[in-house]
DNA sequence: TTGTAGGCGTTATCAT
DNA sequence: ATGATAACGCCTACAA
């Protein structure tokens, strides 16, 4: 049995209201009664129970976050941020693992609501329309995270992946690469990674090349996945010059396929990445990849929540963070 | 204003207290008036408000789970079957990152108690003596995990850590390794890595090899830590025949390193790893390395924790999951 | 400045 | 089988 403000207040001799009004200094106390009753809170280690706080105040101090790959090292980074920022404000974290599943997504956004999270910071593969629907009518603070929303009424916070993959491309095809492949999620129109092939679209059109869709594989981020992906290039004897695969985990497992058949990486092909994860660039070939402020994705989108939950204004909805093309040894200019 | 209990008794023409009863079937309600309540249930898209029902239940349907590392893929595998086990009997999870620190690891841990955790799953790195105090007499379900306790009374889930290492050993022992080096976590004596160590230890013994403290040496677990570590052997000119690393990450990290000084791995240095993570047998060269089974090490942790708020008797608490020596192409015979 | 009392949404213990 | 009603622990008008 757990000792309660009721506790408290007898102990201390004065009312319920009165040991409220310490503990949240919502309103004047005497300094010698607040003396007497912080003595009381001290001997007996009262602790405020949260979720009778939250029955009344419709808070919970808690954040849910839901992601689709809890073991992605790249998510596992933005939580790191979040989780630090969120530890500031004092915020906690419901975490929700949905492996991209649209009704797990679903069904956990309506729990969150349930539990009284007083923010969602919500990231997937595929952002379905169900769930943009969803999203742009819930009436608790949202952050996107990983994928630019102009064209949506969904706060986001990410960097340009078109632009980067852009630039990306257009490096490859600089470095005297005209035959580019890329490995990127599924099909979808509403993927994550369309902006990617868009930007990749635009480089080779950009360049007069025309697009083989021969070229443009899907996988789902994991590095088994590319492997196999790479192998089929090798096996249909398509292989291209540069392999830009839409994450990093991916262009290793691309690398690996190729170092596995007798390829050589950049002698042979080119791979190069995206997101520079730390095994990037300690990887051997360290890899070639856009950098992103991985950490600060997941604090700016923790920093926005908490200003819209305190009713701050907050400028653009929007957030673009800046990326960065590394170039490092796993690509190579063949001119 | 969401919906209430009350607004679907008034709806429905019947008390709150029925309504509660249809709900939860707790107790037998004429199957006429549980179709009209359950209707209007449908129609109104009630949802009991878990908070409340937390409140009173003095239950939460949470379970904490505080890790040392989010973006450590060891961890985020162990947290895919936490996650996963949980789902399946209705807890959802609170995350804490405690970046290894005991005041943060306290700091949460009585967060938990206070929020109405129902179950706590723990894992740090260093088992600080105050953390065993608390976690002995703690009166909720706890598991702690990648951990054996077999002689403390906190219930566990792990592998044999001395075992698996003392094998490891062995095996580069009798692959003709007499200087074998060491890359575990700190120092103090509650770290984990302690079993690691002393598995270590007992196979140099019984080979009649010394132990060289200069080889062992003290990581934190990351990628860069055992690259400079490494750096570190070449540049005292102490570097030995084979590396052990605690952990597959630490492995990758050294051999980068290797190989950036210009050694060849496995002919130069073997180097082995520990838990067999995905990358293990990706990267290249592949990681001789323990395999552990990951994610069953979280779902096992859930499933006890489960049972024990269940009041279901569980045989041991301490629970020892198996692991296998994966000989790849990381290490050499050198005899 | 302090205390009283009502309410947050549920569950559970009584009667009925 | 059903319905009042008292908790659960806390906050907050409203009174004093």
């Amino acid at each position: 049995m757990s000792i309660t403000i009721k506790d408290v207040a007898k102990k201390a001799g004065v009312s319920i209201s009165t040991v409220s009004r310490v503990i949240n200094s919502s309103k004047p106390v005497s300094s010698e009664i607040r003396q007497k009753v912080l003595k009381v809170i001290e001997e007996t280690g009262y602790r405020p129970n949260p979720v009778a706080r939250s029955l009344v105040m419709k808070k919970s101090q808690l954040i849910g976050v839901v992601v689709p790959d809890i073991s992605n090292v790249f998510i596992g980074e933005i939580l790191n941020g979040i989780e630090e920022i969120g530890k500031m404000y004092g915020y906690d974290i419901l975490l929700c693992n949905t492996y991209g599943d649209l009704e797990e997504e679903l069904r956990y956004l309506n729990l969150l609501r349930a539990k009284q999270v007083e923010g969602i910071i919500f990231m997937t593969w595929k952002l379905e329309e169900k769930l943009v629907e969803y999203l742009e009518k819930i009436d608790i603070p949202v952050a996107l995270v990983n994928r630019n929303t102009s064209n949506l009424h969904i706060p986001s916070v990410s960097i340009d992946n078109f632009e980067a993959a852009y630039e990306m491309t257009k490096f490859l095809i600089e470095n005297g690469h005209k035959k580019v492949a890329l490995i990127r999620s599924s099909l979808d129109q509403n993927a994550f990674g369309l902006d990617q092939y868009n930007g990749y679209k635009k480089a080779l059109e950009e360049h007069g090349l025309e697009i083989n869709e021969e070229l443009v594989k899907y996988g789902n981020w994991k590095l088994e996945n590319s492997y196999e992906i790479v192998k089929e290039f090798i096996d249909e004897k398509v292989l291209p010059t540069a392999i830009f695969a839409a994450s990093d985990e991916m262009a290793i497992g691309a690398i690996n396929c190729l170092l596995d058949n007798g390829y050589k990486v950049p002698e042979d092909v080119s791979v190069v990445g995206f997101n520079d994860i730390k095994l990037a660039s300690i990887y051997r070939p360290n890899l070639t990849t856009i950098h992103q402020p991985i950490y600060d994705i997941g604090a700016v989108a923790m920093r926005m929540i908490v200003k819209k939950i305190n009713g701050e204004e907050i400028g653009n909805h929007v957030i673009t963070l800046p990326h960065e093309l590394m170039i490092r040894e796993s690509s190579k200019n063949i001119e």
